[in-house]
DNA sequence: AATATATCTGAATTGCTATTCAGATGATTG
DNA sequence: CAATCATCTGAATAGCAATTCAGATATATT
């Protein structure tokens, strides 16, 4: 089969385009081709390297605070994306993920298991998850369905997403996230289907997981929790929430009735999972960091400037807390 | 005043572009500026060489015609532009103007008299001479006008052009090209304004002329001369012609009526201008510029390689021309 | 403090580039 | 020597980038 245009045609294009700063029509007509195959051209003309396109550095992280926030939390790793003017919202889960996605690629395995929680934050940087092949992951759903509709944002959708990329295969958690009491959920449970895959997240060497804030919660919007379950949780000292499991400020996973109606991975399967990569971004965030951190459920944290700093500027304060309850 | 963008930006915004191939839309939104001001700092980014585009070196010119056509017609300089797949016509006369530009510029004094004639190739290059400031030519009209319209491939018009991008002065030559007789000519001569002119003319520095073919002649197009004079002219010898001066094969001018008839520069004046830049497209003219250049008219030729090619072949022809003529 | 001047900004627009599509072309196979 | 396949091609188009414009903003000057 014929292939592959002279270097000599190549040159002569990126040359004109590149250096004489001549527009594609003009070039097309100077070289007899069409402007379409001038596009073409040029970009063989840039993966062949006879034309080089170099940026100076640019540090998208922000290692001071990354160095700050490993040793108060004892983390493994932390990601502390920069963002523009501090942004937040859409804008920074979106830099968030876009810089995390290529880091958090090489921390994860090339075969194995791999949980994959859903939300917002963990869609944006799993899309941007380079797609590789020869890696043969099993990617485990790690929380049931959150209601009967399937989010774009959901497990769910992220994991079928994945291994599409990826070539593995997906196992879903055929559950809903919250059952009404625990029988229903030692029953589900029971099932050899739903056991087999259980058994698989139990032994995930990774984990890629969001981290829930008492405020906004996914849960309420989607009417699966109400305002007043959730209220009831911070009485029980609930601070944020990881696969459905709410935690208290030590991390641990607060005692009240939903601990036994979740569908999820819990605190002690977290806990032993060699690599879970929790990502949170938003200052409102911290207070549920630092609980997952301390209760070392997670290993390493992308998250961005704002979070970090809302992070290290909270855990100071809570020093400050445990001096007032002395004075009490 | 204040000034210029902050280098983290810049650098934020060049590395999500160019090395992540985020769109310009996309950048905007995580940058928190708008897309044109994207646009904006990227153009930045390449001026202060955050990104750097190199491109292989292309050789646009064939410098083994330029040494043949140099030697064997002892030109000071030769300019072979190479132009894709062999293109004629007014693809070549865009190459060949493009490429040729900025060789002629240099060589292009930066004060004193330029002269300057007419033509489709000229206008192409002249087209493309880069702005300089601090120059202070003056261009001069170095043929009267052809008709009385000024079409944009006149000296007229050309002239006008380059000094409102260099800033120079233009003279023109208020005359015609052609004129009934000899006292006409010399009537029109002797006008103190247009003998001022001519006298600029007779001590220029360098000349941008084009030579034109005894085929397809502008002049006859502009109904200035009849298939029929052109007729007269080829039996009179004529192979080509520079500013409205008709040659013969060894670059002299013939002897006819036409010779005292036009306004423009003659054969004398340009032999002793020290910088004469001819330029020629197409194999049709090779005749008239091996002519020019034997007649010590023209010092340096900028041509296509279809030209060139003739020009050389020509050369090999005109010599077994002689050795017949021997047989005779 | 008020004005003048220069620069900066994003919305709209224009013009350019990358991709899609349908058809052509040439290699490869039975 | 068809038939098949993969690639290549330019026209049309969808999407993207550069420029223009009018208004905003900052600095310098009086």
């Amino acid at each position: 089969m014929r292939h592959e245009y002279p270097d000599e045609q190549v040159r002569f294009v990126a040359k004109l385009y590149y250096i004489d700063h001549v527009s594609q029509p003009k070039v097309a007509r100077l070289a007899r081709v069409s402007q379409a195959k001038v596009s073409r051209l040029l970009a063989v003309a840039r993966k062949r390297g006879i034309v080089r396109i170099s940026v100076e550095d640019y540090e998208p992280r922000n290692r001071g605070l990354e160095q700050i926030v490993r040793d108060q939390f004892g983390l493994e790793n932390a990601i502390v994306a920069k963002t523009a003017g501090h942004a937040t919202g859409d804008v920074a889960r979106a830099t968030v993920g876009h810089i995390g996605a290529p880091l958090v690629s090489g921390l994860l395995p090339s075969s194995g298991t791999i949980a994959i929680a859903g939300g917002r934050t963990v869609k944006e940087l799993a899309d941007r998850l380079p797609g590789r092949d020869g890696r043969h992951l099993v990617v485990v759903q790690a929380m049931g369905g959150i209601d009967s509709s399937i989010s774009e944002v959901d497990a769910m959708e992220l994991g079928r997403s994945l291994v599409q990329r990826w070539g593995g295969r997906f196992l879903t958690l055929t559950t809903p996230a919250f059952v009404p009491d625990r029988a229903a959920r030692d029953s589900f449970l029971r099932f050899p289907q739903i056991q087999a895959v259980w058994r698989r997240l139990d032994q995930a060497d990774a984990a890629l997981v969001g981290i829930g804030a008492m405020s906004d919660s996914a849960f309420v919007e989607r009417g699966v929790l109400t305002p007043e379950d959730l209220d009831a949780l911070r009485q029980s000292g609930a601070v944020g929430e990881i696969c459905g499991r709410f935690l208290d400020h030590q991390g641990r996973e607060c005692d009240t009735p939903w601990k036994d109606r979740v569908i999820g991975m819990d605190v002690s399967m977290l806990r032993k999972i060699p690599k879970v990569i929790a990502i949170a971004v938003g200052a409102d965030k911290a207070q549920a960091v630092a609980a997952a951190a301390r209760g070392g459920l997670i290993k390493t944290l992308v998250i961005d400037e704002a979070g970090a700093e809302a992070l290290v500027a909270g855990k100071a304060s809570r020093r400050r807390r445990p001096a007032k309850n002395k004075k009490l």
